[in-house]
DNA sequence: AGCACGCCGACT
DNA sequence: GTCGGCGTGCTC
């Protein structure tokens, strides 16, 4: 029978339109992973290469008469074996279209540094070509002088943006390629090689000379001061003239005065500077020697590296990493947010130099791609990055580190919808290495396993550098409105607070909700004020005045009176971020304050100027949201106070209860990591819930018995793996018919050990003018996700869309 | 009956 | 993304 060779591409669906993958005739050039434009209507269009086989026209349900030729690949852009294998994993795993799964694997930015290049096929001399003997080998003079063109330019005429062949030239340069004189190829345009035009600046070492500048002159030359003193604080090492300015505030003479002073040195960013290094204790060498074992060895092996809050997980990272670079293999350093690993960042490049490459989606298209070719070419062999960066095209993977394995933001919310830690798995499997989950409060999934003996667990239960875990208070916020008195911050916390401004130490408050108030109120006829397209409240921000949806971002101008009764008492209810703050300026009105939320931090350079601000100690009290409890290491912080624990429990989620834990333990985990003993003060209505007492006693072992047995009981993960199958659409009645409908569909299809559960309304059941209604799979021993898959393939009503999320983190 | 317009699916 | 087929509904 008769077979051609063909390629299976899939098409850019940033491109625009079908997630589909098409088939195209091959030649013997056509490699998997290549970048290639294929025919697809009348234009050509960027797609991933996917297989290449020998079909028969039966196999591939059409004609040969139909097939299309594949077209030119986009030189130093094939995506590595190893992550074609994820995108299709995922693409398995998530029931997502491999178009979309590769769509995460490819770098953004590409279409617009494409460029045409004319190569000269071999160096030749001038004499060569005009003395060339071969009869057919005449050349015009035109063509002579478009060789001799290309020569000068350095062998390679490039067509770009700036610099257009003009058409007369270009069919010069094609009649030159079909005499095999020169190459055409698409290239990515080459990066300037940034000749560090930008330059850098760090603190001379000499710590004394800036102090008694700081003592002497610090009240003659405040900005410089200021500057000296954000930069002491700041966890980076060096900086630009434009991080410089935004950290502290200041004008361009400013940095040059210091400079000038000597006090700011100009330095070269790429060159490794002495790493301070802490000599491990005996359970970090413990955890570095097992792990190395497995790095010689090439094992796939999975280590679940259980360290308390300032227990030096990172050290243990660094020391992998040092080993895995030794053995002339790569390291993939995962974190939950890139905006809170600075640290870890910095101490990277202080120890690996340039050969560290950061990957997220925050960066320009252009630094990505850069990044990506660094990474592609081996000149980054380390790379750090949010969940995206596991599919950073790396060949040679001897280490993946998952640091805070337990976080939500490890799952992706978005088609396609993974969960880092299987793809992390995955990925050790494939390059076979092992795979370190880094965590203080491991998800019960991670330990559960641990206790099985599946991963291996490493513990480090002593903080580095001696220092103590913080004692945790628990205030009994009822007791406070039975005696009449509701406040936001109680008698133990106000006394605990005054008492550490005295000392002269810092303090940080927690709340998990921003904004003024989650709500407004009319006091006369009760009205609330919604959101008009999702079923929340809308939160009232006192400092614009308005009123603004969490979900959706619907902004109104908060109104004097009640839109029904026209009464004037509209009042705000219940706390968040921005009435914390004020109520602590009232209380503490001496106390240098300052809040950092996300309101604050969606500003460019603020939070990091907030950060080193309150490293140097310009702050006493820092208010905040989640982004002050994790991560954070600052000795001088030795009270945390969490405003109301009860947030976090009272979200409708099965994972409720953990992430309150985590939560409590990660921000209780930011006091007394200097020499004195820090003190944490819980504020909760539910003193006696399993996640608030635990977390006082630093018990996780305790807290994960509890939560094994409830999760067990009732077969929620790790018992069996949830899928979440969610609908929604404008009209409610065909919302509910689809979610019925498909109900019956997957019901049929799923063995007798699996449970759907279902349909309902989702928790929030109207978000972004769209219904929502749910049901959920327990998947038992035998059920894949694939089978819900299948079940609801060619499934699609009209007007609602249906989406798949498998292992939800999140069931909102 | 003829045509303008918009929606929807195909594109290998 | 872009094209073309088809159904709807308006006009000659």
């Amino acid at each position: 029978m008769d077979r051609k060779l063909v390629a299976d591409v899939a098409l850019d669906p940033r491109a625009g339109g079908s997630e589909a993958i098409y088939t195209y005739a091959a030649d013997a050039s056509v490699r998997v992973g290549e970048n290639r434009f294929v025919p697809i209507g009348n234009r050509p269009v960027l797609g991933i290469v996917t297989a290449v086989y020998r079909a028969t026209e039966e196999e591939l349900g059409f004609g040969f008469e139909a097939l299309k030729a594949i077209g030119e690949a986009v030189e130093n852009l094939t995506l590595p074996e190893p992550v074609i294998k994820l995108a299709k994993f995922v693409s398995e795993e998530y029931l997502s279209p491999l178009s979309v799964a590769l769509s995460s694997a490819s770098p953004p930015g590409v279409q617009e540094r494409l460029v045409t290049a004319w190569t000269l096929s071999q160096p030749v001399a001038q004499e060569e070509f005009s003395l060339s003997g071969e009869e057919d080998i005449k050349l015009t003079t035109a063509q002579k002088e478009a060789l001799r063109t290309i020569e000068d330019s350095g062998g390679t005429l490039a067509e770009t943006a700036t610099h257009r062949i003009p058409p007369a030239q270009l069919k010069i340069l094609g009649q030159l390629a079909g005499k095999g004189m020169v190459i055409r190829s698409i290239q990515i345009q080459p990066f300037q090689e940034r000749k560090s035009r930008k330059e850098f600046f760090a603190l001379t070492p000499d710590h004394e000379s800036v102090e008694r500048f700081l003592e002497e002159q610090g009240a003659k030359r405040p900005a410089q001061a200021l500057t000296l003193m954000r930069l002491q604080g700041a966890e980076n090492s060096f900086f630009s003239i434009g991080e410089i300015k935004a950290l502290a505030g200041v004008t361009e003479t400013t940095v040059k005065a210091l400079v000038s002073s000597g006090l700011l040195q100009s330095v070269d960013p790429t060159e490794r500077r002495a790493p301070r290094l802490h000599p491990p204790n005996r359970y970090q060498q413990l955890a570095i020697s097992a792990v190395s074992r497995s790095i010689q060895a090439a094992n796939a092996q999975t280590f679940l590296l259980f360290g308390v809050t300032g227990s030096g997980k990172t050290e243990v990272y660094l020391n992998l990493a040092a080993e895995a670079l030794k053995r002339g293999r790569q390291i993939l350093y995962l974190v939950p947010e890139i905006a809170l690993a600075t640290q870890a960042i910095s101490q990277l490049r202080e120890r690996f130099g340039q050969g560290v490459a950061i990957l997220h989606s925050e960066l320009p298209p252009s630094e990505r791609l850069q990044n990506w070719m660094r990474i592609r070419e081996g000149k980054a062999p380390i790379v750090l990055g949010a969940r995206s960066a596991l599919f950073a095209p790396l060949e040679n993977l001897g280490l993946i580190v998952m640091d805070e394995e337990h976080e939500g933001s490890y799952k992706q919310e978005s088609s396609p919808r993974y969960h880092s830690k299987r793809l992390a798995e995955f990925l050790a499997r494939t390059h076979n290495c092992p795979l370190v989950l880094g965590s203080a409060t491991p998800s019960v999934e991670s330990f559960q396993e641990a206790e099985e003996e599946r991963i291996t667990l490493l513990s480090l239960p002593e903080r580095a550098a001696s220092a103590q875990l913080p004692t945790v208070h628990i205030v009994d916020l009822a007791q406070g409105y039975k005696a009449g008195k509701p406040t936001i911050l109680s008698a133990e916390l106000q006394t605990k607070l005054k008492a550490t401004l005295e000392r002269n130490e810092q303090c940080i408050l927690f709340l998990n909700r921003r904004a003024y108030a989650p709500f407004i109120i009319c006091r006369d006829c009760g009205q609330q004020m919604l959101c008009p397209r999702c079923s929340v409240s809308l939160s009232y921000h006192r400092r614009d005045a308005m009123l603004r949806c969490h979900h959706c971002d619907y902004r109104l101008r908060a109104p004097d009176t009640c839109p029904k009764c026209e009464g004037i008492r509209m009042a705000p209810f219940g706390i968040g971020t921005e009435k914390v703050e004020e109520a602590v300026a009232e209380l503490f009105p001496q106390a240098r304050l300052s809040r950092l939320d996300r309101d604050i931090a969606k500003k460019k350079g603020a939070l990091e100027a907030i950060l080193a601000s309150f490293r140097s100690h310009e702050i006493d009290i820092l208010v905040g949201t989640q982004m002050v409890a994790k991560g954070l290491d600052f000795p001088n912080v030795t009270l945390v106070g969490v405003v109301a624990a009860d947030l976090s429990l009272n979200i409708p989620d099965f994972r409720s209860s953990e992430r309150t834990f985590q939560l409590l333990s990660q921000v209780a985990g930011r006091a007394g990591r200097g020499s004195r003993p820090g003190e944490v003060v819980i504020q909760t209505f539910n003193p006696s819930h399993i996640s608030v007492t635990t977390a006082q006693s630093h018990d996780f072992p305790a807290f994960f018995e509890i939560l094994r047995k409830e999760r067990k009981e009732v077969s929620y993960p790790p018992f069996a793996r949830l899928v979440n199958v969610i609908f929604s659409g404008e009209d409610l009645s065909a919302v509910s018919q689809a979610s019925k409908e498909a109900a019956e569909l997957v019901q049929t299809a799923l063995p007798k050990t699996a449970e759907l559960l279902g349909p309902t309304n989702c928790p929030l059941e109207r978000l972004h003018n769209r219904w929502r209604r749910h049901f959920l799979v327990k998947l038992g021993k035998s059920a894949t996700p694939k089978l819900i898959g299948d079940a609801l393939l060619g499934y699609q009503p009209k007007d609602v869309q249906i989406v798949i999320d498998v292992d939800p983190y999140s069931l909102m």
